[in-house]
DNA sequence: GGTCGAGATGTTAGCGCTATTAAAAATGTC
DNA sequence: GACATTTTTAATAGCGCTAACATCTCGACC
């Protein structure tokens, strides 16, 4: 950094500041600053940051056994932002019963994380965030259903993403459609759910919803599938609300040899590992996980470095990331019936 | 760490040398200060850690695209260790092409990273091990399948695991056994392949084997199924050189109408998430992931500590990590021929 | 022309830890 | 018991960066 700032003219401070784009340096200053950081292929130190701005920088991760594709997002995009702000991501991992999330949040704040970055399924976990909440750690959910006034907030919109899905489908003809609902205790479940009757409501001509439970887990999908085809009017096409039960949806048809999409269309969401690993390849909806996390993790750092001065006041952020519609061969045209 | 050392009587330096189990400390020396850690509750800053040793402990990691699962398995195994050691680590990410890799190791190497870790598949990549060498950086290949004379090598014993899971399908009664090669260029579907043969010669009364390509994708895993089943005497079991591809396996025998396990058992390798995501869940191997990425760490750390007085003398480190045979309701008794 | 003030930059003092060097205590030797 | 030798411990100086405050620049205004 010296040599920067002796390369620059300038002292380390006003490096320092360009680097951290803090306000208050002329804008000539600046680019000149920016060459010598190019020139000399400087890149700041995350460790001495970190420790120079009195350990703030230290982000708590809290994950229990999702998805695992869904973690492996999370991480790398979580990681990646890490490391561009020179902040140190402390993961601790737990399972969901409550004794060991609240004490898996124990070792963060005695770790002296300034916030903790909550997946699904912890994003809809109240106690947690009502314990990070007394500790005076910012919360951020990411992948939760809804805004809250507790608790920081980085989502999709499944109400919109279920819905253009649904259109899709009906756009392909469709107008016997089965879906299978999320697990009960997850937000974004009545989200996708909602999303998808909105839809099938008002189109026309008329369309007919046949609703399963499902708890995201690929047997889950099978069972609710195995339901949905022994119906004397099976659907032609069925929504799972995550890629795992959408598998299991394929897995259930094929048992009873039918092709997808032939026969049946078959759509997830999420798009994870699993949606190109199936074949046919899932049609899904794309959910920027990786992207949300690093989301979550600005907004950590920022609200920790504002914070400190201005006293807790204004709402919590709630940031939507936009998702997109991956159409692969797993729908298709509705099958003409003989 | 001044309190924990005022608590225990001692000098800082004391503590930092217990902390880091640095020889020359006296045992009752060490246990005064160890309680008073406890005491305290005190736990190190990596930030500071990093810092004062001069940016050591600064180790990348290369990923592509990989299971997933697996991806996640090792970053937290490694984020894990990286936490406790105080390290920090650097994740970078690339496509399996050379540019790409030699890029990325770039970047790493840029980032002044005193070691890489490379997972499958980049394990094998001759030219990314060159490369590191080349920068004087140490590289641990873990996944991989043999030991190297040029890198060091974190990995299990694929031949023996592939061994005991032909050994569980052996002693179910099957006689015929199809088998499912992994991906050319990785050199454990070569060790697994070697121990599911080494079982099959060695049995009695004699068994088949019924060797089929594939290349770790659910697909490959489908249609090597397709071609051994429809094989006017097909195998009563399958044994799949990793889970994606056992996946398969039991797809395409649903398909055809068949029972898992009544008609068909079905074994996978890895145990990642896929396994017991599907249905039945699939018996398969353990492949300690996490603890291997832990080990892979170590290695880095350890080498780039010792390794800066002592010349580059010894023979590169090869660690062998247990493995364990997970028997779950994908594999069951051979049928009764009618 | 001189004073004021706001914005732009520079200075200094650590953040928490470890290397290094110096000092003290323990051990051994005759 | 005096001295050399080996442990074991203490003191001090940074690692690379940023917060807080000090200083400077320069135009506005009386």
């Amino acid at each position: 950094m010296d040599q920067v700032a002796q390369h620059a003219g300038v002292s380390v401070m006003t490096v320092s500041r360009v680097m951290n784009n803090v306000p208050g340096v002329k804008k000539t200053t600046r680019e000149v600053v920016m060459r010598a950081v190019k020139e000399l292929g400087y890149s700041p130190n995350a460790a001495a940051r970190s420790l120079a701005r009195h350990g703030s920088g230290r982000v708590g991760l809290l994950y229990s056994n999702p998805s695992a594709g869904y973690l492996s997002e999370i991480l790398v995009g979580a990681l990646d932002e890490a490391q561009r702000s020179g902040a140190l991501l402390v993961i601790e991992k737990c399972d969901l019963s409550l004794e060991s999330e609240k004490a898996a949040i124990g070792r963060l704040v005695s770790g002296g994380v300034a916030g903790v970055i909550l997946p699904a399924p912890h994003a809809d976990s109240q106690p947690a965030i009502a314990e990070l909440q007394d500790h005076g750690v910012i919360a951020v959910a990411v992948g939760t259903g809804r805004s809250r006034s507790d608790a920081n907030v980085v989502r999709m919109d499944d109400f919109a993403a279920a819905a253009d899905m649904t259109r899709h489908l009906l756009e392909l003809g469709h107008r016997r459609i089965g879906f299978v609902k999320g697990a009960e205790n997850q937000t974004v479940s009545m989200e996708r759910l909602l999303g998808f009757e909105h839809e099938i409501r008002n189109t026309e001509p008329a369309a007919t919803a046949l609703i399963e439970p499902g708890n995201f887990t690929y047997r889950s999908g099978f069972e609710a599938a195995e339901r949905l085809l022994s119906d004397p009017q099976p659907p032609t096409a069925i929504f799972a609300s995550n890629d795992d039960m959408a598998a299991g949806v394929v897995a259930a048809a094929h048992r009873r040899g039918l092709d997808v999409p032939g026969d049946l269309s078959v759509a997830g969401f999420d798009d994870t590992h699993i949606a190109t690993a199936v074949w046919p390849e899932l049609t899904t909806v794309r959910q920027p996980v990786a992207r949300m996390a690093e989301a979550a993790l600005r907004i950590v750092l920022d609200e920790s470095r504002s914070g400190r001065d201005r006293a807790r006041d204004g709402k919590p952020v709630d940031r939507m990331l936009p998702h997109e519609l991956i159409v692969r061969t797993s729908s298709g045209q509705v099958p003409v019936r003989n």
